[in-house]
RNA sequence: CGCGGAGUAGAGCAGUUGGUAGCUCGUCGGGCUCAUAACCCGGAGGCCGGAGGUUCGAGUCCUCCCUCCGCAACCA
C-alpha cells in the first residue's frame, strides 16, 4: 500500500484553541480519511508547540511551572485533545514538543547543523531595552523607542547562534517559483516579493532571554529558537534522530504540510533551509489555508470575538460543523464565519436535500414495498430520460470529487456531491413515484426501479462524504441496508451494487432542521456566559487616589449594632429595615438594599456596624437613620456584597475607631 | 510609492488560458404531496469599485486612482 503523510501545524497551546484551529484540523481530517478512502496507508500528525516566552510568561502569571501550564490545556479537561476527540479527528499520532524524545532529537539536530557549520556563534545586534530587559529590532520600534513602555532603547548585542539561511536562498527561490511545492500558488509571489527579494538573512537560532525551551546540550545557557523545534516536530514524530519510531525509515517521509497563511513564511523557507542542510527529502507540498474572518476582520482573544467550537458542535453536532466548515470555505482564501451562515449550510444541505432526500426514499419503500424492494428492480423498467441522467451523474461524480480533493479543493469536491443530490431530488420529482404507486399492479415494478436508482445515486453520494462527515455516514448507510462492502472507493463509481432485495429502515432524522431563530438567541446566550467566565475571578473597587485627613475621617462616627428585627419593606425589591439595638435604648431605624444578597430572618439576632451619624433620610416613605456597612468586590461581572457582621460579644453602642 | 489579498444582483460568494455574467440564500409567482412546512419549475434583480488603454471583442490583460482587510512580532 502506497504511504501518504499529512500533518497539520502543531498549535501553540498559550490559550484554549478556537474555531480557526478547529478548521484546519478539520480539513486535514478530512483529506487524510480520504485518503484512506482511497486506499493509501495513511499516517496523520496532529500536536502541540510548547516551547516558548510567551508560554513562559503566561505560566508566571498563572503561578504555575510552564510544565503545568502546558499539561492543562493540552491534556486538561476541554482542553487541545478532547477538543479532537469530540471533533472525531483520526490523528494516528500526537506530538508535544515536550516530549523527552522529540526534545532530545532537535539537541541532535541542532548539534549536527552547528558541526555542519550551517549554525554559527555570533552577536544578535539589536536595540535594547533596559527596564523591559527585551530586545527589538529597528523595524519594531516606535518612533526610536521600546514599543511596550516607549522609553528609549540602547544599541545592545548579546550571543547567540545564528542558521545560514542565506546560503540557501537561491534554492528556497527556485523550489517556490518553479515548482509546485508551495500551494497554493498564489502565496508563492508573496514569500518571493517580501521576503527573498529583499535578500535572506541568516536567522537567529537562539535565545538567552528565557529558559522555557530545548536547551542547546553543547551551551546550555541557549535554548533553541521555537521554531527550529517546531518545525522539525513533523520528522522527529516518525522517529528521525530518536529512537522511539522507526517510521522514518521505513519512508513515511517526504509528507504534505497543511498550515495556515501566517506561518508559510516558516514552511515554505526556513523549513525546506533547515531540511536541505540535514539532507533531507522535502515535503510533497507545503499547503497555506487561509482564515475564518468575523466580521470581516481576524478573530482575535482581544477583540473578544473567538468562536468557541465546543459551544457549536455541542449545539448543532459534530459532522454538521465538520461539513460546514469545508463545505462553505475555499480552503485556499479566506471566508467570513457567521452563526447565520452555519445554520443556513445545515438547513439546506444537511436536512432539507440530503437529510430529507434520504427520509423520502426510505419513507416510501417502507411503504409502497414494506422496507424491501423485489428482486429485478435493478434492471430498468420502462426507462426514462432521468433514468439515465441520473446514473451517468452519479458514476461520474467520483472523479470530479477526487480530482478536487487532490488540490486540496474540498468545497468543491463537496459542491460536486450535492448537485448530485438535488439532481435525486429532482428526480423524485420527474418520476412521481405516488403516481406510480396509485397502480401498483401496472407499474409496481418501475416504482421498485425508481426506488432502487435513488438508494443507488444516496448510497454513492455517502461514500464521499464520509471523510468530512463519517459518524453521519454509518447512520446512512445503515438506513439504506448498504453493507460494508458496497461503502468502499471502488463501490463508489460502480452502479447498482446494492443488493435488489434490500431491506431500508427508517431511523431518526440525520440532520435535523434548525429553528434558526431560536438557535440564534441560544447562541448569544451561550456566549456571553462564555465570555462571563472569561471575567476575573474576583474584582475590586481601584483604590482612591485623594487623601483624607485624620479629623474629617474622626467625623464619622461607627458603631456596634444588633440586629432586633429585620423585614423585607413592602413594594420594595431590594430594601431591608432593619429594628438595631444601638446602645442607647431607644431602637435605631436603618433601612438597606441588600435584600438581593440576604433574606431579612437570617439577620436577626447579628452584630453589624453601622454609620449613625448621617443625616436620616426616607426611602419608601420610611426613614432610614444611618447606614449599614457592606463589603463590596466584583465576582465574575456579578456585583457581591458582604455585610460586615462582628464578634457578638461587642455589646452594641461599642463605637469603632 | 513596504508586501499581499479583496471590491461581481438585497446578502454571501464562483467566474480556468479574454468571446453574449453564474451559484447559494432571500424575494415574487407556479407545481407537487413521497418527505424533516421539506422537494421541483419559472420570474424579477448586476452599467462586474472608478478612469483610461490594448483588442473585432475584457469581470478576465496593461496603467493610474479610490475603499476595505491582512501581513511585516510565536494569533489556524
Amino acid at each position: 500500500m502506497e504511504k501518504y503523510y499529512i500533518t497539520t501545524p502543531i498549535y501553540y497551546p498559550s490559550d484554549k484553541l478556537h474555531i480557526g484551529h478547529t478548521y484546519c484540523t478539520v480539513a486535514t481530517d478530512a483529506i487524510a480519511r480520504y485518503k484512506r478512502l482511497h486506499g493509501f496507508d495513511v499516517m496523520f500528525l496532529t500536536g502541540t508547540d510548547e516551547h516558548g516566552q510567551k508560554i513562559e510568561s503566561k505560566a508566571n502569571e498563572a503561578g504555575v511551572t510552564p510544565q503545568e501550564f502546558v499539561d492543562k490545556i493540552v491534556e486538561g479537561e476541554r482542553g487541545v485533545k478532547d477538543l479532537w476527540k469530540l471533533m472525531n479527528i483520526s490523528n494516528d499520532r500526537f506530538i508535544r514538543t515536550t516530549d523527552d524524545y522529540h526534545v532530545a532529537s532537535i539537541q541532535k539536530i541542532f548539534k549536527k547543523m552547528y558541526e555542519k557549520g550551517d549554525i554559527y556563534k555570533g552577536a544578535y545586534k539589536g536595540k535594547y531595552c533596559t527596564p523591559c530587559e527585551s530586545f527589538w529590532t529597528e523595524s519594531q520600534l516606535k518612533d526610536g523607542c521600546c514599543p511596550d513602555c516607549g522609553r528609549p532603547v540602547v544599541d545592545a548585542e548579546e550571543e547567540a547562534y545564528f542558521f545560514r539561511l542565506s546560503k540557501y536562498a537561491d534554492r528556497i527561490r527556485d523550489l517556490l517559483v518553479n515548482t509546485d511545492f508551495l500551494q497554493p500558488r498564489s502565496r508563492v509571489n508573496e514569500m518571493v516579493k517580501n521576503f527573498i527579494d529583499p535578500g535572506l538573512e541568516d536567522l537567529c537560532v537562539s535565545r538567552t532571554s528565557f529558559t522555557w525551551g530545548v536547551p542547546v546540550d553543547f551551551d546550555p545557557k541557549h535554548v533553541v529558537y521555537v521554531w527550529v523545534d517546531a518545525l522539525f516536530n513533523y520528522v522527529t514524530a516518525l522517529g528521525f534522530m530518536n529512537d522511539k519510531y522507526d517510521d522514518f525509515d521505513k519512508g513515511w517521509w517526504p509528507g504534505t504540510n497543511i498550515v495556515g497563511k501566517e506561518i508559510v513564511r516558516f514552511h515554505s523557507i526556513i523549513w525546506p533551509a533547515m531540511l536541505m542542510s540535514m539532507e533531507l527529502p522535502l515535503p510533497k507540498n507545503v499547503f497555506g489555508h487561509g482564515w475564518l474572518l468575523l466580521d470581516g476582520g481576524k478573530m482575535s482573544k482581544s477583540k473578544g470575538n473567538v468562536v468557541d467550537p465546543y459551544i457549536l458542535a455541542e449545539k448543532f453536532g459534530v459532522d454538521a460543523l465538520r461539513f460546514f466548515l469545508l463545505r462553505t470555505f475555499p480552503f485556499g482564501s479566506d471566508g467570513n464565519f457567521s452563526n447565520e451562515a452555519l445554520i443556513n449550510t445545515i438547513n439546506v444541505d444537511l436536512a432539507n436535500d440530503l437529510g430529507n432526500l434520504v427520509s423520502r426514499t426510505t419513507a416510501m419503500v417502507g411503504k409502497y414495498f414494506g422496507g424491501t424492494l423485489p428482486a429485478g428492480c435493478a434492471a430498468p423498467v420502462a426507462p426514462m430520460d432521468c433514468d439515465a441522467d441520473l446514473k451517468a451523474m452519479a458514476q461520474k461524480l467520483r472523479d470530479a470529487y477526487e480530482a478536487n480533493m487532490e488540490t486540496y479543493a474540498p468545497h468543491t469536491a463537496l459542491a460536486e456531491v450535492f448537485k448530485v443530490i438535488q439532481r435525486a431530488n429532482k428526480y423524485i420529482d420527474e418520476t412521481a413515484p405516488w403516481a406510480l404507486a396509485k397502480d401498483m399492479e401496472a407499474n409496481g415494478a418501475r416504482l421498485a426501479h425508481v426506488l432502487y436508482n435513488l438508494l443507488e445515486a444516496t448510497r454513492i453520494c455517502a461514500i464521499l462524504l464520509i471523510p468530512f462527515m463519517p459518524e453521519s455516514m454509518d447512520k446512512l448507510f445503515a438506513q439504506i441496508g448498504a453493507a460494508a462492502d458496497i461503502q468502499t472507493w471502488d463501490s463508489a463509481a460502480q452502479w447498482a451494487k446494492l443488493p435488489e432485495t434490500v431491506t431500508v429502515t427508517k431511523g431518526e432524522n440525520l440532520f435535523p432542521r434548525i429553528d434558526a431563530e431560536k438557535a440564534l438567541a441560544e447562541l448569544a446566550e451561550a456566549e456571553a456566559a462564555a465570555k462571563k467566565a472569561l471575567l476575573p475571578d474576583v474584582e475590586i473597587e481601584p483604590y482612591a487616589e485623594e487623601k483624607v485627613d485624620f479629623d474629617t475621617f474622626c467625623k464619622s462616627d461607627f458603631r456596634a449594632v444588633k440586629v432586633k428585627a429585620c423585614e423585607a419593606v413592602k413594594k420594595s425589591a431590594k430594601l431591608l429595615k432593619f429594628t438595631l439595638d444601638d446602645g442607647t435604648g431607644v431602637d435605631r431605624q436603618i433601612l438597606s438594599g441588600i435584600h438581593a444578597f440576604y433574606e431579612p430572618e437570617e439577620l436577626v439576632g447579628k452584630t453589624l456596624v453601622a454609620i449613625v451619624n448621617l443625616p436620616p433620610r426616607k426611602m419608601m416613605g420610611q426613614e432610614s437613620c444611618g447606614m449599614l456597612l457592606s463589603a463590596v468586590h466584583t465576582e465574575k461581572g456579578e456585583e457581591k456584597l458582604n455585610l460586615i457582621m462582628v464578634d457578638d460579644k461587642i455589646p452594641a453602642g461599642a463605637k469603632l475607631c
